[in-house]
DNA sequence: ACAGTTTGGAACCAATTGGTCAATAACTGC
DNA sequence: GCAGTTATTGACCAATTGGTTCCAAACTGT
């Protein structure tokens, strides 16, 4: 019916979150994202709309790439223990610094960003930390440590904090060993 | 000998600490400064250099305002046990929040910002993390549980970590109470 | 092949960015 | 009160910000 889209949308979507992820929401220009996705100004917006939309968008594939799989592993009853699963996130997000990645966790970084001055980017991020909490929380569920359910939530508050404090200092100088020791119960 | 400054230049500081603290490093510009801090533009440059430079001073004052108080603290050995001592840096930091402040920590808020690409700036924030880990570690030298000193040092590790995720945390919607038990050991 | 539709690209936009500078003002020592 | 020094101010700067617009190009259905 017309013109077909000479790029892939997803692909600019993960190119963006990369981009933003590496920058920053505010961090990042015009320019930083067309380079990076490789497309002209007037394409990104008859694609997105705004800078905002676009890292709206980037954050909504940093979940189901990144979130999503680690809420969904700590859910699962068919995996070993709760504490294992719980485990199995903490050594996830090491072994990616031991990798070399500096750049954190988009989520985090957003949320310890300034751009929390924007209502409807809090939302989202807020949204997402509830929900990563919610899955603490059931990994938790079978731990008898954790059989009262107002001790259990106070613990999976723990572990989003401790998760959120693990990806911030892992963007600071600090060696991944020192990181190791975040899983700690 | 020559005209005199007519504004204090430690209040200037100070106001230009609160304006980075709200806004971020990336995030204020320089009118956000000058309206801060109530002086005009040729007389900022004139008695701190630059943006970058201001900000240094600004992290300078928060660390003998907020952070060295908290080290201090910490390593006093006249006051009640370590992890009282610890306890209490934790329920300072969420205290603020229950008072309403949702700036977080500067330094924190530095350490997860992108800001981290400036080599100067990320040094500053890095020694300013160390010595609040070695402040705790201090703090848990005479503790039973953690006689051996790698493991001292480690839990170290994990309190800062814990620390920072609070301070991030205390950005987002979060309630105080579900804080609260960031300081559970 | 032509009408209709949407894309890509670049020129363009006003506003804002961090930073400079020259003129004026205010002070001190003599 | 004059010479010397330094601070204040606001105009000015080039570069960059996020965003728009217009036109040629590319496609589809008929």
């Amino acid at each position: 019916m017309a013109r077909p889209r000479e790029f892939d949308v997803d692909k600019a979507v993960e190119a963006a979150m990369h981009v933003f992820w590496l920058n920053g929401y505010q961090g990042t220009s015009l320019p930083d994202l067309l380079d990076g996705i490789g497309i002209a100004r007037g394409s990104l917006y008859k694609a997105f709309g705004s800078k905002k939309e676009l890292f709206l968008r980037a954050l909504e594939l940093y979940d189901q790439r990144y979130v999503e799989p680690g809420v969904v592993h700590l859910k699962d009853k068919s995996e070993p223990s709760g504490e294992t699963r719980i485990k199995n996130v903490f050594a996830g997000a090491i072994s990616v610094v031991r990798d070399g990645d500096r750049r954190g966790c988009l989520l985090c970084n957003t949320a310890a960003g300034s751009t929390a001055g924007d209502a409807e980017i809090s939302k989202v991020i807020n949204g997402l930390l509830d929900r990563l909490t919610d899955a603490f929380e059931e990994a938790l569920i079978a731990s008898a440590t954790f059989k009262d359910k107002s001790t259990r939530r106070s613990k999976a508050h723990n572990l989003t904090l401790t998760y959120v404090g693990l990806r911030v200092m892992a963007k600071t100088g600090i060696d991944a060993d020192s990181l190791e020791i975040g899983a700690m119960t």
